[in-house]
RNA sequence: CGGGUAGUAGUUCAGCCCGGUUAGAAUGCCUGCUUUGGGAGCAGGAGGUCGUGAGUUCGAAUCUCGCCUACCCGACCA
């Protein structure tokens, strides 16, 4: 066990570091089929409390969950050519329905006579199938708004890929409302737009200095209603469209959770996400002495418990206490307790914090309380990192040259802009740079101001945030 | 999808250039003993279609070609 590797440190090779530590943290692994991951049982945890908290909020605004079929018509994504643009490269395809053996020798080979009359494609978004569903279901003003969410998998043949971050196959969820009024809508993408920034950041900054999107909300317009004719009966007795929202996060979410808060040693997970929040270590020689460890030890756990706290007792003979606690580490327990021989005569515990890496011995009277609040300050502290990293990486420009100068050093560029998309891809072409957000309210720190756009000298309504992406 | 690199034990790799005993090491795994406060030690043991398919050859992990997969660079993509 001397010669254990450590990850490669992200001043090295950010990259490779996350790489590794995706795969030893145990939360995903390559599987045969290019692109597509095997989430592991520790990393589907954390999906799941992710699931949990998202559904939650999303029912409290209303929503219901549904499910719709993975395989969609061909002729449906023909309907509404602007959104089909955007997939129809990457999209998996299914012809034929039956297998035989082959002929010629060993194996399988696919029927020829077994050949679709229409073809299939697998989801690589729902919206088509959808809405030509909604459509059966609407017919007047009273069956809206329609309010629906599913948990799913989805499909795009990506070229190249990394776990998590951009797989071939993927979770997610993807919510569809139909709504009866423009603004009714408008309104409505906006609330989720809210319940996801609330939970996370919806346009996250890495370590690197470089943007990852994790989260979406649109307000679609009535595109789809017209594509797929859904309309419904106004109170005023008139034919109307519908106006429609999607909005989504994906496993990709997961991509973004391992960059903003892990280290050198590892994963570091906000304790409202981490699987296991407290793990304890009893250092033992002998079963006796594990026994009377665990008089005092057993109590604190079930106490934990009551108050609703992931912990995890580790009674494992094989592993040297040494091991366990870089495996933690390794794995992001926001909070580690070893009680031994000498605590268990002093009346104490060694109490540790993966997010600052620090421990202290201290007595085990009101280590609950303790725990309990340390863990929202563990809470607290990852998310004002994050914010204050942000913060610090946010800087404003003023001409075109300082743009591509400060891009360099990474981070958002809060920079004005004529509003044109012409403007928006030659600077793109020309620096890499996307436009990731438009500011809706003022950034900690800047004023949003109008002014001129940095290339073209139009003028600007405000500034908005550039950077380079994942 | 283009260019580059790689694939040998669960993992990391040596062997390949220059074809020829029974394919090695470390680590992990299993058993026993001993240990246990920051990745323990000793002894024994199990574990390999050398990614895959063809070809060259008396003989292929080693040479040639196709395919698959991963990583890096690009193109594409939200």
């Amino acid at each position: 066990m001397a010669n254990f590797q450590k990850l490669t440190p992200r001043s090295e090779d950010y990259s490779k570091w996350y790489n590794e530590l995706v795969v030893k943290a145990d939360l995903a692994e390559q599987s045969a089929v290019r692109g597509c991951m095997v989430i592991k049982p520790y990393g589907y945890a954390i999906w799941e409390t992710i699931q949990a908290e998202l559904d939650r909020r999303f029912k409290e605004k209303g929503v219901k969950n549904a499910y719709f079929p993975l395989l969609i018509p061909k002729s449906f994504l023909s309907r509404e050519a602007e959104h089909v643009e955007g997939f129809a490269k990457e999209c998996a395809v299914v012809t034929h329905h039956r297998l035989m053996n082959d002929p010629n020798g060993r194996g399988v080979v696919v029927d020829p006579q077994a050949k679709l009359e229409e073809e299939l494609i697998i989801r690589p978004t729902s919206e088509t199938i959808i809405w030509s569903t909604y459509k059966n279901w609407i017919s007047s003003y009273r069956d809206l708004p329609i309010l629906c969410n599913q948990w799913c998998n989805v499909m795009r043949w990506e070229m190249r890929t990394r776990l998590f971050l951009r797989t071939a196959e993927f979770l997610w969820q993807e919510g569809h409302t139909a709504h009866a009024t423009k603004e009714e809508a408008e309104d409505y993408a906006r609330q989720m737009l809210d319940v996801y920034a609330d939970f996370a950041c919806i346009e996250a900054m890495m370590q690197d200095g470089k943007a990852l999107q994790a989260g979406t909300s649109h307000f679609l317009g009535q595109n789809f209603a017209k594509s797929f004719d859904v309309q419904f009966l106004s109170k005023e007795n008139k034919y109307e469209y519908v106006w429609a929202t999607s909005w989504g996060v994906s496993t990709r979410l997961m991509g973004a959770l391992i960059m903003t808060h892990s280290d050198d040693n590892g994963l570091v997970l906000p304790p409202h996400l981490a699987p296991i929040q407290v793990v304890i270590v009893p250092i033992f020689k002998k079963e006796d002495d594990l026994n009377k460890l665990l008089v005092k030890l057993n109590p604190i756990a079930d106490q934990l418990k009551a108050l609703g706290i992931r912990v995890k007792v580790d009674t494992d003979e094989k592993y040297t206490p040494g091991y366990k606690f870089a495996d933690y580490e390794l794995k992001g327990v926001p909070i580690r307790l070893a009680m031994g021989g000498r605590d268990l005569e002093n009346n104490t515990i060694e109490i540790a914090r993966r997010d600052i890496q620090t421990k202290e011995t201290i007595s085990i009277d009101g280590i609950v309380e303790k725990i309990q609040s340390l863990l929202e300050d563990i809470q607290r502290n990852l998310l004002q990192k994050a914010l204050d990293f942000r913060i610090a990486n946010t800087r404003e420009v003023n001409s075109y040259d300082e743009f591509k100068e400060e891009l360099k050093k990474g981070g958002f560029l809060l920079a004005h802009w004529d509003g044109t998309a012409e403007t928006e891809q030659r600077i793109k072409d020309e620096t890499k740079a996307t436009i990731r957000c438009i500011p809706l309210a003022d950034l900690p720190g800047h004023k949003n101001e109008p002014g001129v756009c940095m290339v073209t000298g139009k003028p600007s309504a405000g500034r908005v945030v550039f950077a380079l992406n994942y």
